[in-house]
DNA sequence: TAGAATTGTGGGTAGCTGTGGGTAATTTTC
DNA sequence: GAAAATTACCCACAGCTACCCACAATTCTA
């Protein structure tokens, strides 16, 4: 098989349920390997949005965080944003997790949710934050993103 | 065999159909290596255009980008614009792939379709709107296709 | 040139997906 | 320890998608 595991990509809309429940697209459930047991890590991400792992993946991101030096302020706010609310999320039998009131709270999430496959893990956003963050990102150094588009896309 | 594989060249006319199909050449189905999976990937195209690329050529893509730190925030602003319109999409028996209606939207297609080799990626256009990219690229500073002749050898 | 195979296009349907809600089990509170 | 609140698990169902078949037009072959 080539299609690589535990990668994602796209951009869907779901909606988060009144149990605080959201399901996660099929196309994602199925590229999830199956050392996964079902299960995802919810956390806050670096962006006013919910960052969803695979549990594996996550598993790699903590031993890196472990080697990490606790000398960098970076790194100490990184740790401190990204371990201290992570949930582990099984999902149930029609593919949804469960989203800790905490984290819905952080990525100001209302009924109307959309969700990004974002390569190794996934986002999940309040449209209209998405939409402030894109036209916020507009404003970053666009030399840069030259760069970037030059070395990677084909 | 002497063509290379995954390349494609000629432009084509093809049709979309009411459930947002479209067919792929014979051709160029016939030009993708094995280890594809009869797999495409569908994203929007820096012009209003569809690009359709064979799955290998775009897992290199990913492999880079999941090589880019989540720490910066211009690097999560790439990679979402690379890839929240990436579809991964396999061709049915008939061969074709379907498009999601974003895309469709995107690149305004209708029923009418241009589809156009690109080398290592293939162009989905409304002949319209290909016509009008044509016609703005005649106005265009031919001393940019001097500098591009140095660097390429046709 | 005639027959065979392939290609492009249309449509039907079984099964899956996303969403809502119910109930029993568990935990919390007083 | 009993009542209340929360959680985990189950079922229902409308809408959609993936998959299948059909067929005409074109291309290939002998």
């Amino acid at each position: 098989m080539t299609i690589s595991k535990n990668t994602f990509t796209g951009e869907y809309s779901y909606s988060l349920d009144a149990k605080g429940r959201i399901n996660i697209p099929a196309k994602f459930r199925q590229s999830l390997s199956k050392n996964n047991d079902n299960t995802f890590v919810v956390t806050r991400g670096l962006d006013a949005c919910i960052w969803v792992y695979p549990i594996i993946i996550w598993q790699k991101i903590e031993t890196e965080l472990k080697n990490l030096s606790a000398l960098s302020a970076i790194n100490r706010s990184f740790i401190r944003n990204a371990v201290r609310y992570a949930t582990i999320t099984p999902y149930d039998k029609q593919g949804r997790i469960l989203l800790t009131p905490s984290l819905i709270q952080y990525a100001k999430l209302e009924k109307e949710a959309i969700i990004i496959g974002m390569v190794n893990k996934i986002e999940i956003w309040n449209p209209k934050t998405l939409y402030e963050t894109d036209k916020q990102n507009l404003k970053l150094d666009p030399s840069t993103f030259e760069d970037l588009a030059e070395k990677i896309i084909l």
